[in-house]
This record gives structure tokens, C-alpha cells and sequence, in this order.
DNA sequence: ACGTCAATACTTGTATACAAGAAAGAATAC
DNA sequence: GTATTCTTTCTTGTATACAAGTATTGACGT
């Protein structure tokens, strides 16, 4: 978990299966219910079941799986308390970056905050979706930064990631570019206006679109959503 | 060794290494740096390398051992990144329940506080450490069920749980309720009084008490730290 | 046609055996 | 005595075999 982004060079097949099945299971080509066979990706990849059960137990300490014993393992479906739990813990921490990044932030961070934004126009003019997304990252990770908390940046990315599978379901992301762009000059403005309140309402109202947009596919693909508790 | 009197649940081997190394890590009887191996766990609990070999993938992913190829794994070193972000967290988080508590506190709720609070004194003043810590959870988790967020807690233990192993390392806590209690009152009494901001910054305040003691351990207990960042 | 029951296939949990590499210790050359 | 090199041992990674339980499916009786 801590290493998800890290390049390793020596890469395990256990580190080989649970790329792909972590990238499967993002990309809802893996949707949730779907049950898994750890015979199956053995014979998939060509490697025997032990590596493949080590890599089941990392995705199910991840939360992405869950594996029973004699049940079959299955894709876990998208938990209402754990989406909620993950999207507070991200507020928090947005909001106390965005306070601390108004406080401390220097005539310099406000040119880099400019830049962001300047690249995120062009990538959105440009209809770049990809690009969009990373600039959104580094975008936020500039923000961390400022704030003087670049740790926190790994926290923003770990719970952004725990809900971007849910994401993937949304048909059209280009429409709401623009809406975030103006988001994020907002934030930009009151972090470089030295307000701290402003800066996290700025940032609450960022989230929230988010929020929505988790209301709206809660509805429209509720069977992927487990209807008990965890 | 089955099933020694009570009524066991149905837990695996696995399960059990895992809470027994989980258990000894934290209460740091395993120290950081103490290398253990498959084959000798195995042996202690009389089973084959497999489910220890699955238990130590567990722990791994909880950051708690380190496990690499064809190297002796060993309990990891605390990590001052990782503290820091962890405290980053628990900070974030536990601001933002104090500011929902105090604009949603009912009066029933403060009751509720008062009670929490009239249990502190007495756990302090006959000394039951134990005790007090469990008051200390609830009083938080009180504090999350007044701000309307239950599910905050679960993160906010688990931040505590990732730097409670440090604590262990310290002498006497008893000197230190005191001085708990008080911001645990400051805090309450902000919450009743309906004012974020200043229960926002008692819970700061309360929380900087830990960060003291961590500054503290971190020089008596060098060796204990890791000097890499991760 | 439908309900009940049993056998079968498929699931994960565990044990054992072998492979590959790293670290530590012993032996040797200087 | 010291440094270096080689061997030995210990480590985890992987493959295979067996065990135990569940779910499905088929057959059979009503």
C-alpha cells in the first residue's frame, strides 16, 4: 500500500499479479461481485496457486477483495461506509492543508498555483482527459506542499484512489472540467489571499462536487454496492 | 493447544499468529529491528511455514514487519515519515469532529460529555491506567457520535493504534492524566459551548501533548528509529 | 411438475519439498 | 595479525499434494 506508485525493480510474480488484478479491479474491468478463482489466475499467468494467494491477501488487506475460507473469493462491492469514512478523512485533511497552505503561502507559491492552473486550461481546451487527471494530482500536491505537509499529499492519493474505482462508471468526464478548473482557481485565490477559512470552504465545495457525483452513480449501478455492514 | 476451555471462534492459524505477532509488536516485546523468521514461528505454534507465511504478508501490509526477498524479515523501525503523517491525519480528522460536534451538541450530549468526563476523575484518582485508556476511546468516540460522523472514529483509533507502540516505551503515564483530563474538559467545554473554532484548538492543544512525547521518545529511543525514508 | 436429498465438483487452508539468493563465518593467503 | 575469498547456512519464493468445507447440480421420490 504505501508502495503502490513506486517503481520496483524487482518485481515478484506476486507483485506482477496484484498489479494487474489491482489494475483490473480499478478499472471495473473486474466489477464487483465477480468471483475470483485463485486456480484460475494460476493458470492465467502460469505460476503456480501460492503466489496467487499471496497476492489475494494483499488486495483483501487492501479492502479490494474479500476471501473467505472454503467460500469463493469475490470483488468486494463498493462499501456505503467505508466510500463515507474515506471521502471525511480526505475533507479533513484537504481542509487542514488548505488552512495551513493560506498561512504559509509565499509570493513563489502563488506563481507555481498560477502555472497549475495555467496547464490545467490548456488541457482542458485541448480535451486532454489524462492529462487533465495528473494535473489535477500534481495540482493538489502543490497545495500539500505549500502547506509544508508534503506527507499528506500520500494520504489525499490513498483515499482519492480508494474511491476512483467508483469513477470509472461515470460516462462523461469532459463536462465537468471545466467546473473543477473554476474549483480549483477558487482554492488558488483564497490560499493566495492568505485566508484560511475561505481556502477550506473552497475546498469543501471542491469535494463536494465529488460527492454528488458519488450520489448520483450510487443510484444508477446500486448493484455494486453492498447493502450491508462491514 | 485446540481449544483451551472456551468456546473458540472459528479462527484460522493464521489468525492467531497474526493477533499473537500483532500483539507482541505493539506492546514491544518484539522491538524494531528484531528479525524474525518463518520457520521459527512455525515451529512455536507447531504448524507448517504457510500460514506464518501468510500471516507475515498481513502484517507486512500493515506496515508493521518488513519482508524482503531472500532477506531475514524483521519488525520495522518506527518511521518519522510515517508518524508524521499519521499525526497529520489524526489531527485533521479529530478538528474536524470537533467543529461538527460543536455545531451539532445537543443538550443530551452534553450530559453525555459530562458523564464521560466525571468517569475520567475517578479512573484518575484511584489510578486505573487500564482503565482510563478505555474512558479516553469512549470519550472520543463520544465525540464522534455528537459530530454525526461515527464512522470517524474507526480512523482515528487506527492512526492511534499506529503510533501507540511508541508509547509503550514511556515510563509512567499515570503523571499525565491530569493533565488529559484538563484538555479533555477544555474540549468539552468548547463542544458545549457551540464553538468550532476554540474546540478545534483545544483538540490541538490536546494533541500536541502526544506529539511532545514522541519528540521526546524519538531521542532516548534512537535506535529504534529508522533513518531511511520509505 | 416440484421438492428433497445425496453425490460431485470446486473453493480455500495447510503441509511438505525444492530452488535461488544473500549473509555470515571459517579457512587461507599475505 | 589482517584482509580476502570461499563455503556453509539461513532466508524467502515457488510448486505440488492433500485436507476440509461449501455450493451446485443431478437424481429420485412424491
Amino acid at each position: 500500500m504505501a508502495n503502490a506508485g513506486t517503481a520496483q525493480k524487482a518485481r515478484s510474480s506476486v507483485d506482477r499479479i496484484v498489479e494487474r488484478l489491482y489494475d483490473d479491479i480499478r478499472h471495473m474491468r473486474l466489477l464487483p461481485g465477480t468471483r475470483i478463482s485463485e486456480t484460475d489466475i494460476a493458470a492465467q499467468f502460469g505460476v503456480s496457486r501460492q503466489p496467487v494467494r499471496d497476492a489475494f491477501n494483499r488486495l483483501a488487506n487492501m479492502d479490494l477483495i474479500i476471501v473467505r475460507p472454503k467460500k469463493a473469493t469475490e470483488v468486494k462491492k463498493f462499501s456505503v461506509a467505508a466510500i463515507e469514512r474515506s471521502r471525511f478523512v480526505r475533507a479533513s485533511v484537504e481542509k487542514e492543508v488548505l488552512r495551513l497552505a493560506a498561512q504559509r503561502c509565499t509570493e513563489a507559491d502563488g506563481f507555481l498555483l498560477d502555472s497549475c492552473i495555467s496547464l490545467q486550461h490548456k488541457a482542458m481546451s485541448e480535451g486532454d482527459n489524462a492529462g487533465f487527471t495528473q494535473l489535477d494530482y500534481e495540482f493538489h500536491k502543490t497545495l500539500c506542499d505549500i502547506a509544508r505537509v508534503p506527507y499528506a499529499f500520500d494520504v489525499i492519493r490513498g483515499e482519492k484512489e480508494k474511491v476512483d474505482r467508483l469513477c470509472m462508471l461515470q460516462l462523461s468526464k469532459e463536462n465537468r472540467m471545466p467546473q473543477l478548473v473554476e474549483d480549483h482557481e477558487a482554492i488558488a485565490e483564497a490560499v493566495k489571499a492568505g485566508d484560511p477559512e475561505a481556502a477550506a470552504a473552497a475546498g469543501a465545495t471542491h469535494l463536494s462536487r465529488l460527492d454528488d457525483t458519488i450520489a448520483a452513480i450510487r443510484i444508477t449501478s446500486a448493484a455494486y454496492f453492498d447493502d450491508s455492514e462491514d
